[in-house]
DNA sequence: CTGATAGTTGAAGTCAACTTCAAGTCAAGT
DNA sequence: ACTTGACTTGAAGTTGACTTCAACTATCAG
């Protein structure tokens, strides 16, 4: 652990706020690269940190790993990437950001027109039906990414 | 399945947007209930559209199941919700869409001002570190409800 | 009465994104 | 060399909100 150019994965959890566990996971599923000790430990490139701070960025943004994982794939292949990289992927959010105000605008909005009336109509309430289409799918979700819930 | 005040699973499932074993899901915990048939079937009255209209507009807000039963279990004893109790318990949710949209706006307005450097810093962006907080906990969870997810 | 359609059950499976565990191995300061 | 703390692994567990399955059974129009 002594300063060399390599990071542990104790290093790398602390500075990067991830649990060991989770970048043990992260390197499983592709997403970060370690090289090993002779002993088989992990050692971490210091632009590991700028991988690491990618993902959660991206994560507080509502991305899926497998999002994030098609987005890093988009990196060149040759050499490191630049900031110009990192801001291009980045800028890719700022829409996906506005929809997810627009759509929780709208949904509050609705919200006001409904607390009068109390209605919540499977038909028409903006609350219980606000894509105006019914059948929803898929798994429950919260709105919020982790890192921004309330405590 | 003829023209009683009483309705079937399929009705209800079709009435509401939710599967059928959705809504045996939601009886088992205890949110909806369901009378039965002499052949042990389930029979719905008409009042659980509106109980399950209040459920799929509170998961929209992004209320959990459990914060759904807690709130359904503010609702009067005796006689049936009248609209104003629906209205009381949507008020509620205002607060939580504001402070929901805050929180993307921040992160969005953090984004905006990140484009321009690309820098992802751990300590310092707004978009890695949204809450000048590291170490987020718990399971990762997308930003939108699946109603309102793009299509 | 019959056949088609719709309904019943409990148990197990799914999904994402990790965490926890047990049993052991490595690295490094002294 | 020793001890301590950090690290290793694969497998299994967690959480929330359901879905799927297999094997039956009920209801109802005709």
């Amino acid at each position: 652990m002594r300063t060399t150019d390599l990071l542990t994965v104790g290093e790398v959890a602390h500075r990067s706020g991830f649990a060991p566990s989770a970048l043990r996971f992260y390197e499983r599923v592709g997403l970060v690269h370690a090289a090993r000790t002779s002993g088989g430990q992990r050692r971490y490139q210091r632009n590991v940190l700028r991988r690491l701070a990618f993902i959660r960025a991206a994560r507080n943004v509502g991305l899926s790993l497998d999002e994030v994982a098609a987005a890093l794939a988009t990196l060149p292949d040759g050499r490191a990437p630049t900031k110009e990289d990192w801001s291009r992927l980045s800028r890719s959010w700022r829409g996906r950001l506005d929809e997810q105000i627009a759509a929780l605008t709208k949904l509050r909005d609705g919200l006001d027109s409904c607390i009068g009336c109390g209605c919540l109509s499977l038909r028409t309430c903006a609350m219980s039906n606000p894509d105006d289409t019914l059948a929803a799918r898929g798994p429950g979700a919260a709105y919020l990414p982790p890192a921004l819930r309330a405590h």
